[in-house]
RNA sequence: GCGCCCGUAGCUCAAUUGGAUAGAGCGCAUGGCUACGAACCAUGAGGUUGGGAGUUCGAUUCUCUCCGGGCGCACCA
């Protein structure tokens, strides 16, 4: 509602503009004052007017709150300080609105929407990093849903790469297990931890003897050949992980709907069909001489071709120095990024161009499709095979896709949507956003916790990174289970009326509250430094924080022997409601008339309450702005700002024993409504909230 | 060497994407439970936003430069 407001408020000014000035199109900047006192909206844009129109900014300003007129559910415009507009909206007929759950209808784009994250190497158990990565994409994935797109989640699955490889030479060489003893492990729970702890043995095996290592590649030549002993041990293993991998995912609420996988790509040919077209494209150039002789390669994103100037590589001394490409139009080696290897093999770069351009349906291939896992809501999760069912959901062909991968892989990630782009599918590359973030490192106080010895130079860095190579991390299962525990601890302390499975419940919801919000609260480019001291926090801004203040509002009702629902509608997933309709499924006895809103919420008295009414009307532009920034952080600060004003107010105004009835009503229907916001905010983290705390 | 990211209170992070007096949490000090359960609230101390220059009416935010840290730059994925 809120968001509607501004885009009213906009719309109304870009008219004046054009009317009064002759300016089209101006670009209106519109924030929220730095106190409630001063309105729900600030404008600052008589500053930029001032230069274009050659008046002081606050004259402009002037002008435009004189001309401007009246706009429906607004109450005024005003002038502040040099030339700030401050807008006031009509309190009581937005939270009139905010009550009864009113949704203006929004323009959705068409098409369909592609999240791919998690993609964790199927050869070791997941841990805290890839937690970050599902966090955010599970979480970007709710709000995308929040803001009516249709969304399909994937997942895609690398399992004939190095590392899966690696995983076998380590039972097959190291062990010496036969594939029976294999599936007899891999049929046993934690098979993922039995996995990496072998991962990091291979690991040190090589670097014992570099022998070793034709093994490895001797193994990674069968898994990709398949149809042999090898490959058939790398898909047990691989697959086996995976259902690990899922389970771990689905402690958290996280689901797939498909998981393409790399063994696919390969034996369906993908890359056939997009070399082909690259080469046809000129995307793709073979070198017939130099580093890469015998190569196709393609320009690296971020170089750029020079133009009439020469490159930086001169000959000698000074800048005069010719450029090695400019004659043939070639790429300069270091500029180079080999796509097909002189064996006539592909890389990871060129299977990811030919899985994008499926993606986007620009590939005229498919994948087989066949179940694999359902959850116990019974949604399915499809993962891709050569001959697949008949029957299967239309993945692939979307509009749009996000791929939540983490920030060191950015210039693969751009190298691939050059290629989109030079193939002349701009439309598409501009499309593909890399919903880029910084890896999860350890504090050398949590690595020296979890047993590894430091060195000097490693105890005063900032942060270590983990290594699945090494063994070096905090699995996720581990995690999960250390913050269950921990949180039971405080639930059977609190309520030792409950039955045990009851706490359990509890105690998990908190856990999953604490972790997800955790992972939440930092911006994408901030490295987390982890650390269990912070992790496993219940106070402050935090998870269980936000879960406690609605808690907390759901007591008042129960207490008082109400239900929610007679004070606010929730109009959640109606998409198709017909707004303004009074009273709705809401009690009549219990609705607070616009004309009682005016009354508790106007004046000095009525600010301190309006605040957290406007925040609560600002669900949706949080939503908005979380998509339009891909960055979720913006959402958890919302719940806390949302639990920190709704704390407050429980401690400020004692409602059950109010003696005022209207005041009583409008106080009910106060945390009624933020009460409604926080479990929308809270469930579009995928944080759900405990029946006690 | 080239490219990307980061540097804000003792610690961990925000700052509406260029706006009004830079805000939170933790920690510290003090105070508040016969309860709509204190996983909470109130009060306080704590800042030359790494340094410098520039653009702008206005810079934590943009540009340049220096300092410090991180990550990329394989015929790995």
């Amino acid at each position: 509602m809120y968001r509607y407001l501004e885009l009213r408020l906009i719309e109304h000014l870009r008219e004046f503009l054009a009317r009064t000035y002759g300016l089209e199109n101006a670009n209106i900047v519109v924030e929220q004052p730095p106190k409630i006192e001063f309105g729900e909206y600030a404008l600052p844009l008589a500053f930029e007017l001032a230069r274009k129109l050659r008046k002081a900014p606050r004259k402009i300003a002037e002008e435009i709150v004189a001309g401007v007129g009246a706009l429906p559910g607004f109450e005024k415009f005003e002038v502040a300080g040099g030339g700030y507009i401050n807008v006031r909206v009509n309190r009581a007929e937005l939270a009139a609105a905010v009550a009864d759950d009113v949704k203006p209808p929004a323009a959705i784009p068409p098409g369909k929407v592609l999240v791919e994250h998690s993609s964790i190497n199927p050869n070791k158990a997941a841990h805290i990093g890839h937690l970050r990565n599902a966090i955010l994409g599970d979480t970007f994935v709710r709000l995308l849903r929040v803001a009516g797109r249709e969304v399909d989640v994937q997942n895609y699955i690398d399992n004939t790469g190095v590392q899966v490889a690696d995983v076998v030479v380590g039972f097959m060489h190291i062990e010496q297990k036969s594939r029976a003893q294999i599936e007899t492990l891999a049929a046993a729970p934690q098979f993922d931890y039995v996995c990496w702890d072998l991962y990091a043995r291979v690991s040190q095996w090589y670097a014992e003897d570099k022998e070793n290592l034709k093994v490895r590649a001797d193994t990674l030549h069968a898994i990709e050949e398949g149809n042999n002993e090898t490959a058939a041990i790398a898909d047990l293993i691989s697959v086996s992980v995976l259902k690990r991998h899922l389970e771990t995912m689905e402690r958290l609420d996280i689901e797939y709907d498909f998981l393409p996988r790399e063994s696919e790509i390969l034996h369906l040919h993908f890359w056939d069909a997009a070399f082909g077209k690259l080469k046809e494209a000129g995307v793709l150039t073979y070198e017939a001489s130099g580093k890469n002789k015998g190569c196709w390669v393609m320009r690296r994103a971020g170089t750029s071709k020079p133009l009439t100037t020469g490159s930086t590589e001169g000959t000698g001394e000074g800048r005069t120095g010719e450029s090695h490409e400019a004659d043939e139009g070639g790429i300069s080696e270091e500029d180079q990024k080999v796509i097909v290897r002189s064996n006539g093999t592909v890389g990871y770069v060129g299977k990811d161009i030919a899985y994008h351009m499926w993606k986007f349906g620009l590939l005229g291939r498919d994948f087989g499709y066949r179940k694999f896992f359902r959850y116990p809501n019974a949604h399915e999760c499809w993962i891709s095979t050569t001959d697949g069912e008949r029957d299967h959901p239309h993945f692939g062909d979307v509009a749009e896709i996000y791929n939540v991968i983490d920030a060191r892989q950015s210039e693969a990630q751009n190298t691939v949507i050059e290629a989109l782009r030079g193939l002349g599918h701009g439309e598409a590359a501009d499309r593909y956003t890399h919903f880029s973030y910084e890896m999860v490192a350890l504090t050398p106080r949590c690595a020296a916790e979890l047993g590894y010895t430091l060195s000097e130079e490693d105890k005063a860095r900032p942060w270590i990174e983990v290594s699945g190579r090494k063994g070096f991390g905090v699995k996720a299962d581990d995690l999960l289970d250390k913050l269950i525990a921990s949180a039971g601890k405080e639930v059977d302390a609190r309520h030792p009326e409950l039955s045990a499975a009851e706490r359990g419940e509890i105690a998990t919801q908190i856990a999953i509250g604490a972790l997800r919000y955790f992972m939440l609260k930092f911006t994408k480019p901030s490295v987390i430094a982890f650390d269990f001291k912070d992790a496993l926090s219940f106070e402050g801004d935090t998870g269980p924080y936000a879960q406690y203040a609605v808690v907390r509002a759901s007591n008042i009702f129960r207490k008082g022997g109400f239900d929610p629902s007679q004070f606010c509608r929730d109009r959640s997933g109606d998409y198709l409601q017909t707004p303004g309709k009074d009273g709705g499924g809401k009690d009549a006895a219990s609705r607070v008339s616009t004309e009682e809103f005016a009354g508790f919420l106007g004046g000095e008295g009525g600010d301190e309450i309006w605040e957290l009414w406007l925040a609560a009307a600002q669900t949706s532009h949080v939503v908005g702005q979380c998509i339009a920034a891909t960055e979720p952080a913006y959402l958890a600060k919302h719940a806390f700002r949302l639990a920190q004003l709704f704390s407050m107010f429980y401690h400020r105004h004692p409602i059950l024993s109010e003696a005022g009835e209207g005041r009583k009503r409008f106080l009910l229907t106060t945390a009624a409504v933020v009460r409604r916001e926080l479990i929308r905010v809270l469930g579009a983290m995928g944080i759900r909230v405990p029946a006690a705390m």
